[in-house]
DNA sequence: TCAATTATTCAACGTTCGTAGAAATAAGTT
DNA sequence: AACTTATTTCTACGAACGTTGAATAATTGA
């Protein structure tokens, strides 16, 4: 208990890179897992960060809730930031070409582009993975909305995936207003940011204080509503900010 | 440093309430400090708290930024928790009676009501906190936001203050809007909320996006912008969900 | 079959966490 | 002055943290 067997001096493992799999060696299935341990990681990870935040997860936990070794997290991912990355990037690419082909399609198929017409193919996609992608996408997205509203979040690799979708958006936008100053378009994108996020973070908050007369994962009230709501937003913005002197 | 002097039994202190300043036996001022004790610490606690989160903050952490001994938050605050609490009370009441008396004053002084009246007479006041009420709200205000998206929070002490602003809101939107549906108005509400908790979150995404054209922290741009988005988002979907059958 | 490689477990390290008891200091009361 | 109470510091506990090295099990290519 007190006293150790001796330990000899501490050596690295050789590689100390992220363990990515190989082909060679790898085991291709585990006797009763369906899923390799690598992704029921990052599912318990992606549940679990969701909801408590990067430092409001133990690596214990995360293991638990996969049924693995903790140790098997640093292995596959060399550390808890290195996890959480992971579960960032494990979807981002995904999500990010669905709204980019989502957003060419309307454009090329479109004769007369609207405001709102712009905005749901932005947001469709998104709001399709909420409502059956399963709970891996709900968490996740619950997942960005919360780095999203973080102040200490510096991350730039999510940028490249987001960034171009949303300047996308953004051009798109502006075929539409072309008398909308840029500036404006941006902040029409930061308060939609803001309304989507919240939805997508699911805290409740609506449950109660509506007392029950609406929920916050009801995907289909909200599809509607936002259309409505964030296209008459943007327009009138774009639209009233332009005969400003500012 | 290895063997330690002998301790004696452990013993509580007698009270374990949290500790709140009495009227006997105060210092009345410290040495240098022209502040209380207590009040740096929650400046402090709020500084953290606002960026990183509550797990994202250690105890030390803050008596270091306080320039106090760790101790000393136990003895004001019980425990971390009960600080994280006390930060987000401090300023709780502040803030809500003056929206409820904004909110009092337009319903009051205006013959016709407008929704983007209503609106600006709920956000006006908090506005006003984050452009000139100093680092302490704009800090503040960033942790709201961050509380807001945060979906582990059970914050009930919080609901208490907040709550009934925001039903005041809906309130008067239904005398302006009398066709619109109840959970609409409560979808708006979401909404509204969402584009301003992104607003006071600061996290300089708008700033990168826009490569420097806006600047998050611009509360003169997001006075103007925001009152034109939310009236007309709001606007906009009471009409059109109206007219549906749903 | 056997050596090489990969995956997983085990046990524990060193550190930091939140918190507590006791002592010390400061202020107020009488 | 002495006494009481409030404030602050010091020291350290026990637990939990992220991470690691070595050992074991599984899988593969030859």
């Amino acid at each position: 208990m007190t006293t150790s067997p001796p330990r000899t001096t501490r050596r690295a493992t050789p590689a100390k890179e992220a363990r990515v799999p190989a082909a060679r060696g790898r085991p291709r299935r585990q006797l009763d897992d369906s899923a390799d341990r690598r992704d029921l990681i990052l599912d318990a990870a992606e549940s679990l960060f969701c909801v408590h935040g990067f430092h409001g997860v133990t690596v214990r936990q995360v293991a638990t809730e996969a049924g693995v070794d903790p140790a098997l997290l640093n292995y596959y991912f060399t550390s808890k930031r290195g996890l959480f990355d992971a579960v960032l990037l494990r979807r981002a690419e995904v999500v990010n070409t669905q709204r980019a082909r989502s957003m060419d399609r309307y454009e090329s198929s479109t004769a007369e582009m609207t405001v709102e017409g712009c905005l749901q193919a932005f947001f469709e996609p998104v709001l399709t993975l909420w409502e059956s992608g399963g709970d891996g996408w709900r968490n996740y997205l619950r997942l960005i909305a919360l780095v999203n509203s973080t102040p200490s979040w510096g991350g730039q690799a999510m940028t490249q995936y987001f960034d171009p979708v949303i300047h996308k958006l953004i051009g798109l936008l502006r075929e539409v207003l072309p008398e909308a100053h840029a500036e404006d378009l941006f902040w029409c994108y930061h308060f939609v940011s803001g309304a989507l996020s919240l939805s997508f973070a699911d805290t409740g908050r609506i449950d109660n204080l509506s007392g029950g007369l609406c929920r916050s994962n009801d995907v289909a009230a909200v599809r509607k509503r936002l259309a409505y709501f964030l296209a008459a937003g943007t327009t009138q913005l774009c639209q009233r900010m332009a005969k400003t002197r500012d």
